[in-house]
DNA sequence: AATATTGTTTGTAAATTTGCGAACAATAAT
DNA sequence: ATTATTGTTCGCAAATTTACAAACAATATT
């Protein structure tokens, strides 16, 4: 049984494919999901780019449910936002499972 | 056992997110993939917005190898690369189980 | 109080995206 | 030949994105 998405859906589909749409986040999320958690300066680290703009890139991460950052003074620590991931993930099955060749899958 | 998605993987899922990273791009994707392939003019019929921009984000689709088109003249008959399909549902798959909370999956 | 550490915010410039009308192309029908 | 049908491409304007340096904020250290 297909699932059906709708138009509600559709735009959270959208705004989480668009904050997923550029190298230097899909690299961010990657390393987050494999640290399970992780300073500003770790992240800041791994990339080749300006702090500011790693810090941009972290919002906007973080506006679309993705992750999720909270204070410990003096640092940022950040990481996946366990239930939005999850919602996305199925989000993202359930999209990419409204066209296969074949009923048979899993 | 956890995939592990190289620089490669992670810039065409970037590419592919960004494609899907508009309402009406998913809307068409979604339309596509109901409808096993259609016409321009179905598409333009189902959105609210003018040819010229239907055309340019059939383009990008096309461009993201997400859709393939091939025209019948004088129509051009759109549909959902099928290959490309399969590619990019396997690597959002591989990449959103990269963070699980636990190990027990499907 | 002055300084250092860790990130965010602001301002700015360049590039890209989005959307549209109008012009165009390619064939089919008159 | 002219006209109609179906989409694409072009040119343009407005909005958004990307990246950075510099300024700023908030606490900790000296």
């Amino acid at each position: 049984m297909r699932k059906i998405i709708g138009i509600e859906d559709q735009e959270l589909i959208a705004r989480i494919a668009k904050a997923m749409g550029h190298p230097t986040r899909v690299a961010i999320l990657l390393f987050l999901a494999s640290q399970d958690s992780c300073y500003f300066g770790d992240i800041h680290e791994e990339l080749p780019i300006a702090k500011a703009t790693v810090s941009q890139h972290l919002k906007e991460l973080r506006e679309a449910g993705l992750i999720q950052g909270e204070i410990e003074t003096p640092k940022v620590k950040y990481c996946i936002h366990k239930e939005n991931w999850k919602m996305a993930r199925e989000l993202f099955v359930d999209f990419f499972n409204t066209y296969v060749e074949k009923d048979v899958m899993c």
